[in-house]
DNA sequence: GTGGTCTAGACCACA
DNA sequence: GTGGTCTAGACCACA
């Protein structure tokens, strides 16, 4: 459900958030659903219990989880963040498109790197 | 004709690098050109001299430049150094789509993005 | 009669108790009346019962209430209470007031949000 | 400039942050003007590194303040942040006015508290 | 058991 | 020297 590439030079903390991120975009993850304790995310991912909490604080600032002190932490089905979710994937996508233009690929490059993700992995959705 | 944002997050270094990158690409700087001095630039750019080094070593190994010991750098007309630099966009391209559509845009999404871009700056370029 | 915000981030105990503080103060509860027995509380908020045996403590500790053996709990009448919970209030206030002053609001500000508090509330007391 | 209540209760993470966000609004600290460094204000508040870290990066997540690696912490010439911080100075205080009707407190109560809060501190400011 | 804070100390990239 | 990440482990409040 979540994997975590150690090698990547991406810092487990991000990685962690991103993937729930995702999770929950693809709709993996239902509002109010229980998320995974800290301690058992921690020993399941063998990664230290703090680096899940810092994961943890940072979705829930992003509106993406609610922790229950005592309880365990949830889903949030707030909408706003999911829209804030997808404004940022929007604007990430944007950059990346002007920064492909500016090195150089074309239209029609773009468009094939389009067809390319759609055709794929089109079955794996 | 090169600018910094310190806000970004993004390294210093980085910048400088992608930056030099992009204007070639964008054809902002010819074969044989010769670049700014690392001092020059870095009092231009107020960053540190080592900085700017690093930029240009990195961009040497690349292809992008190359220095002549006594005279500076200056641009490369190294094709194959043009076609790295293509086939990173590409790359760096394919997991923004690949992202995008993890976190929810759909296909029509990102063609409007494709859209987006090409036709507010077409002029620009 | 009693509602909790999980996602608050304010332990359920304190809203358990903050709220029946806030319904004797605005003359919901009168003297001497019932209060829901523990268990019964506990089962219609959905909350474990330890925590509302925490809450009774807490009000009876602060003679909002009182308890008899067998029986159950009960409002208390008892004045010095009251006064206690005025008193309690109007420290929350001036520490509001002083905070909110540093974070960059006028007299005049406050001034308004006093009397947007009066005004858009007054037929709902 | 930033003191310090280990006996409140109140996280030592917060208490900075809030410090600086007090700062801030009292115009003690202008756009662009260096943050003491992470291990600096550590030492000098006696707190571990790892603690002013956590703030530095919850204020700059509230674009109170920018990072940059290798060079240090500025203070954010970003209005939108200090509008966020207003806006929710002016919703934690009407919280706290309504909070204090609730609990007995009238409007007269209420407008000494404000005469209160402007009177003895007048001179300060 | 749950989330959350803090210290201590190592280690990394960047300037 | 600067910010930033991570582990290890103690400790606290809350349910």
């Amino acid at each position: 459900m979540l994997q975590l590439d150690l090698k990547s030079g991406i810092p487990i903390c991000d990685q962690i958030v991103n993937g729930f991120i995702r999770l929950k975009a693809l709709g993996a993850l239902s509002a109010d659903e229980q998320m995974p304790s800290v301690r058992a995310l921690a020993s399941k991912l063998s990664v230290n219990p703090n680096t899940i909490q810092k994961a943890y604080a940072i979705l829930e600032a992003k509106g993406i989880i609610y922790s229950v002190k005592g309880r365990g932490s949830f889903i949030s089905g707030d909408t706003a963040a999911e829209a804030a979710v997808r404004i940022s994937a929007e604007k990430a996508l944007l950059e990346a498109l002007h920064s492909a233009r500016e090195l150089g690929l074309t239209r029609e490059d773009i468009l094939n790197a389009v067809n390319k993700e759609f055709f794929t992995k089109e079955e794996n959705l």
